[in-house]
DNA sequence: GTGGTCTAGACCACA
DNA sequence: GTGGTCTAGACCACG
């Protein structure tokens, strides 16, 4: 778990992200126990209401649900949801980037190289 | 010039982008007046002060000048900085997307077929 | 009379400071009139506004009086005040910026150096 | 922290200002936080907003940056590029300062007597 | 009429 | 608690 405290993309919404992708991944299968809150932050070094934050999403999602007193569960349906979960926003982002790139008149060409730059720059050479 | 409400991109920034898009696009040209604030804060129903600090950003990056009781104007320079803008505003939009998508955990290569994905849902299949 | 659009500086003030000076320097003696308002506004060609602007200030100042039905006509003391105007304005302005420049840790040569700049960028070379 | 409510220096200018030059000067290190906003606004008693705008300069400047719910802090380059602004501020207020002088008709020489004179009166001899 | 600054007070996202 | 955005409404300088 890899928490990038500059970047402009909140904490919580970064912990739900891997969590999600975690599950979407088959690390955390259908019925299985997620951490619990406090390890969480412990781990991460974040407030338990960050983590809090982060748990909502997913409970909102249907991904996971809770049992009380037990602690958060992955849903049957968990691994699916959070698979589609993921590139669905990722797909929005970008959809979003280049309609706005294209109504300001720059060509597929342009944003293929700014696309490439980006992704090298946040990659590095390898990968 | 079309404002969303809804969205988590800050009106007065929906607003910044689309007249440096405008001026990109030749639609102002050096030395052309803008729309004056009170106009513009009419036309998309914002408060003046929005407008105001939309074109704050324009001013600060060279893209219009203020004389005096006159209005905002189009810089010598203003279509070329415009474009300047335009590409480092896409620019950041990239980097924020790829950043989050791997901060979920997907690989450069899942990034790059959803790039082609959208880029050829957004211009089609020539260009 | 030279008027520059594009200074901070506001129009009105230019054209005080300008008439301010000719009088420091005799070209309008005490007794004698000021071009008519109307006059002045076509010579530099703005807005008759902005030369009333001018001469409330030169009037409030005691530099001008004025005669019903007859125009602006330097006060006997004119000459005087307008001297004094015109270095004391400097001075502050000076005073200022190098009390600002002391408060951020600057020394004084690395002021003098951005002031020979400053001034060589305004005057050019020569002069 | 002083602020002159009269003078004709917005007073979001003026504290920003007194950052930046503060931060030159090393009393807010990298990585060191900020006085709050509300905190800020309550010293020198002006609104909240006044105080953010003032901040926004300096935001955008790189001098310093925002971390989400925690506050501001100074930059890793901080020092160094408030140090540069600090510079770029005080040229900006020579060259107005210079142009006004010569719009009015005086001559380069009479500036720099009165730059001589200025310096001394706020340096001493010495330095 | 124009742009520029400021206030008071609200609501939001985040930790 | 923090910073960020927005509104409503005021006053100013300028032409």
């Amino acid at each position: 778990m890899k928490i990038d405290a500059g970047s402009h993309v909140p904490i919580y919404r970064q912990i739900a992200d891997q969590i999600r992708t975690a599950i979407a991944a088959g690390v955390y299968r259908p019925g299985e126990a997620l951490p619990s809150l406090r390890v969480l932050a412990l781990d991460v070094k974040v407030n338990p209401n960050t983590v809090q934050r982060a748990y909502d999403d997913l409970l909102r999602q249907g991904t996971v649900y809770s049992r009380r007193g037990k602690g958060l569960f992955v849903a049957e349906q968990g691994t699916v949801t959070a698979q589609q979960g993921t590139e669905k926003s990722l797909a929005r982002a970008l959809d979003e980037a280049i309609r706005n790139a294209r109504a300001a008149g720059m060509h597929a060409n342009q944003i293929r190289g700014l696309f490439n730059t980006s992704i090298r720059r946040v990659y590095g050479k390898g990968d």
